[in-house]
DNA sequence: GTCTATAGGCAGATAGAC
DNA sequence: GTCTATCTGCCTATAGAC
């Protein structure tokens, strides 16, 4: 809403700032390898300032998850309020992970999807909830391509959607040992020239 | 070599049993979420026992790691003596990993590769080396089924090899949060199709 | 090879002063 | 809201008996 106070560009309160430490720390090492020291070293507070704001662990973890998926969520519906083509869309998409790459870390998503088990119920709930949200939103926009006839796949939008975001999660994955964006990025290409064949690439 | 005795099928060695206990923890919670404490208490024996095998878990992690990577070499290996077709080599390469699925963790590789700024100096040197092993295994096969025929795909046989095995990992992240082998089997055929078009599935 | 016992450190978390 | 101080527990790792 236009009556919703932006935050001071150049200030954030705390528990932002924790929330932006305590990201950065989670998608380059893992939830269970980075502590509240880690983030409070980072801030130069005190774990017991940290445990404040967010009293246990877990509670920090589904902030964390909760802020991403939202943010996440808002930059593909701006993607579609912006009347973005298809090709766009879906370069803008891969786009949005490459960023995260070359901020040092992979998708907050896949890296505790890889965690799951050892997490507390309500971060698994949310972490599903991220993966349904991005599912459905690529899944609905391979459909309207194939009407349009700019994409050409087999069987259901939701399966090819599966692929793709399996695609790009495992090459984010696989970019943390070699520390290579461009691992990612040709990927991405070669999965996304199987959608558009036989037209001409870009 | 026919000479080297084989371990009793119904018995195995301390360090053995020890590996196949953090293979299996590991894979489903990863490295940094698995205790000596652990592997000692489903084995029934003593944290201090544990040390006396692998001294640091950093070794015990390298020990894995290298072995894991020798067995899946062999089975790659294994597909080649046995003069498999291509089609059958792709699939399958694709069954080790639903295998790993079906014991409930994914591979110990992709696991490993997401918290791989976390671990040991020897430990991510014997990622990189299981992903270039597989990797080059991969590209050989696809390129050979190029120049058969039966397979088709843009590019040199390295990018599509590590857009398969990228898909294949991402597939066995995502199946982490849903439990589910299908999602990972669904996604395989999907990616393995757009190498088989425009012949017929079968 | 496995045990008991223990060291030393760090984790998540809490109480209470300011 | 942030601090100091502290609790409790688990972790990796070691010493030495058997």
């Amino acid at each position: 809403m236009s009556t919703t106070p932006q935050p001071p560009p150049s200030q954030h309160g705390t528990p932002t700032r924790i929330l932006d430490a305590a990201e950065r720390l989670v998608q380059a090492r893992g939830f269970n390898a980075f502590s509240y020291g880690d983030v409070a070293g980072e801030l130069k507070i005190t774990t017991a300032a940290l445990h404040y704001h967010y009293p246990r662990k877990a509670e920090l973890g589904t902030a964390l998850v909760s802020r991403y998926s939202a943010s996440f969520a808002s930059r593909l519906s701006a993607m579609d309020d912006a009347g973005a083509s298809i090709r766009s869309k879906l370069d803008g998409y891969v786009a949005i992970y490459a960023e995260e790459l070359s901020h040092g870390g992979m998708c907050l998503g896949g890296m505790l999807a890889a965690e799951y088990t050892t997490l507390s119920a309500d971060m698994q709930a949310a972490i599903r909830d991220f993966f349904d949200r991005n599912e459905a939103w690529l899944a609905t926009v391979l459909e309207q391509g194939r009407t349009e006839g700019c994409v050409q796949f087999a069987g259901c939008g939701g399966d090819t959607a599966r692929m793709i975001i399996s695609g790009l999660q495992g090459a984010m994955l696989l970019s943390m040992p070699y520390g290579d964006v461009k691992r990612f990025t040709a990927v991405a290409k070669c999965l996304l020239y199987g959608l558009y064949r036989p037209a001409r690439i870009s």
